[in-house]
DNA sequence: TATGAATGAGACTTCATTCAT
DNA sequence: AATGAATGAAGTCTCATTCAT
């Protein structure tokens, strides 16, 4: 929905123009964040965010289309091959978002945003499509899993997912935050740390909390 | 932090302003929230407003204090008896969700905006010390339980929690949206089908998704 | 449609905004009239006309109302008898404006800018009205004098009414202008030599231009 | 007054720049059309609009310049034999109107703009001229009548002039929307009204409207 | 010369907060 | 204390015009 004009912009300038605008929204929310801002920080002028797209609104939705977008082309794209074990997949997704912090930690940070729910009703719609796509791979690990027998039988596919996407939702968040205070540059000791909470997660996961 | 004027209304005046205000912080942000159309919809003037709270500001911190407070009263100040199962913790935490959900959807509701990062970093600072109690008592349930012999001990405390809490709070939130679409009129029906939802959820955290 | 706060506004402070208003728009024409100036030159806070009337739009509808009544108020509701004669209602009608010319140019000139086609599109509608109400005035009065046997009766009602509304407003409008370099300070010889041009008008109303 | 680069294109592409915005102005108005739009529908760069012309304000002016031009090339260009009978003149004015308003309605459109004010002070003061143009003409037909003994004498000429071209333009008005109605497609039929309701405008300019 | 992107001043409008009654 | 009108700073968006290719 951006403009021709801001399709026919060189990728350098196009990167620039959405980067200010993402840690614009990023820092100040939608509704404190100023186009003049985000102009002068990608050093374009106030009129030229109009040309390149219709208004705010836009502009912003076209911040989360681009970032969604360049997030799985990223992260996601190397993970659902439909064979694979839910856990490897957790694991790897988890390690690919890690990765992906050290690399962009912008981008992440308002992926961060995105997917809570921060711009509250602006996303709802465009968020709940893309979960609904990392839904149906889960389901379907999930459903394969049972198959293969290394998954219980006696708890329904839908919930089984939710309680996997929570839980790994949240020692994500936790990892991210950690992540924050070290300013993305994780030693290798975090590095070890990090991987023995992933390999705890997964543990609970398949066994539980309760003593067998 | 409300002023004497504020604290000297008659309960049910002050209450009309507070709902009226959560009502409109959470339907349109703290940003697009109107004093005018809050004052409109309590029967007060719009420069009363300013004669209870020095501005939007403090007024909407006070509505979190007082949401969170209320929600306390009714909900968690039954549980935490120290030497409580974490597991019945939960489970009574999530019964007394929905209960309050029913009587009371609206402050739900905003909890729910709370807790979630929705007013981002307006009530980051308050809702981090909210979260640390909540953290604390299920922490030491946690200890207990690994005394008790209940709870596995090869890994650690924090992470535990962390596991216990993002699983929950997912199902948590999945039984709260399923209730909106029903009104929160939970029939009998529905009502087995959220215990039924719990006790697996419990289940999981126990024993965990993998087959034994 | 003014809000109710404009409503009731004591009736100096309502003048002073429309008056100022009615300039504005007089001078500049509706794009380039500013909201700014008005408020200025009306001694209000900018602001405050938003508190008055929804946007510069509706606030220009109202100046064409009120300006419109005001007008029928002191110039055509003391004429339209329907057993007047058409003759005497044109004069009257003549004499009527040019009285108001001297007590209150502005608004002379604002209606001068309304029943012109000067603010298009925008007054098309509300003018069409007002014009409409008048031409029934005018047809009755013609189909009287046909009856009476003082209009000629082989030409259509319209085409009669089309005719003299044509002539006279020509005329008027050649009086008005006269008087604004006078700066409508009708002195006894301008009067007089106005009332010969009227009775003039009304000759060749009546008998033609050409010679018996 | 347009460049230099302007009078250098060929015919086709000027015409299709002037009619480009002709029709925006009469659309839109001079404060609302916008060079881009003009520059688009004449399929031209918007920056070249700045190579013809100095600004909207000259691109304005020679628009209106080339439509009275092309105009009176079309219609007045005929007609002003000076021994030509006043009535003849108005006659063949408007027949020769309303064959204009078949062949290029956007035109006569353009140039209803013009004569009524619609512009303001934009086309006042060439607009003054033009009319002082055709006002001779035909106050030489006046002259000229009384001299034959067509025109009664006791009225001074400019008011004649006056008179009748206040009639004879409120029903061209007339006609033209009429005209606009059927889309300017005057069939026969509609053809014969037409003369019948000029020739009914004579009549009334002749011998006036009452019984002899 | 033609193009179309870039510019930035300027206007409308919003609304938290203050003020006068 | 309560009211609701008044205020004006600030932000979004427009578009005539300029600029660089």
């Amino acid at each position: 929905m951006p403009t021709k004009t801001f399709k026919r912009l060189d990728d350098e300038k196009k990167e620039r123009i959405l980067r200010s605008s993402i840690s614009e929204f990023h820092t100040h929310g939608f509704e404190k964040a100023k186009i003049e801002n985000i102009a002068q920080k990608a050093e374009v002028a106030t009129g030229s965010m109009y040309q390149y797209f219709e208004d705010k609104k836009e502009l912003f939705h076209y911040c989360a289309t681009w970032s969604l977008e360049y997030f799985f082309k990223e992260v996601n794209l190397q993970t659902p091959m439909s064979e694979m074990d839910i856990f490897d997949y957790c694991l790897s997704n988890s390690r690919q978002r890690i990765d992906l912090l050290k690399k962009d930690p912008l981008l992440l940070l308002f992926m961060q945003d995105l997917t809570s729910s921060k711009f509250g009703s602006l996303t709802a719609e465009s968020m709940k499509e893309i979960m609904q796509l990392d839904n149906e791979y889960m389901l379907n690990m999930v459903i394969n899993g049972k198959k293969k027998g290394t998954i219980r039988e006696d708890v329904d596919d839908d919930l089984l997912v939710m309680f996997i996407n929570g839980a790994v939702s949240k020692v994500d968040e936790y990892i991210f935050e950690e992540g924050l205070k070290d300013n993305f540059e994780y030693a290798n000791e975090q590095y070890t740390k990090v991987e023995n909470i992933l390999n705890k997660m997964v543990l609970l996961l398949k066994e539980g909390i309760g003593r067998c």
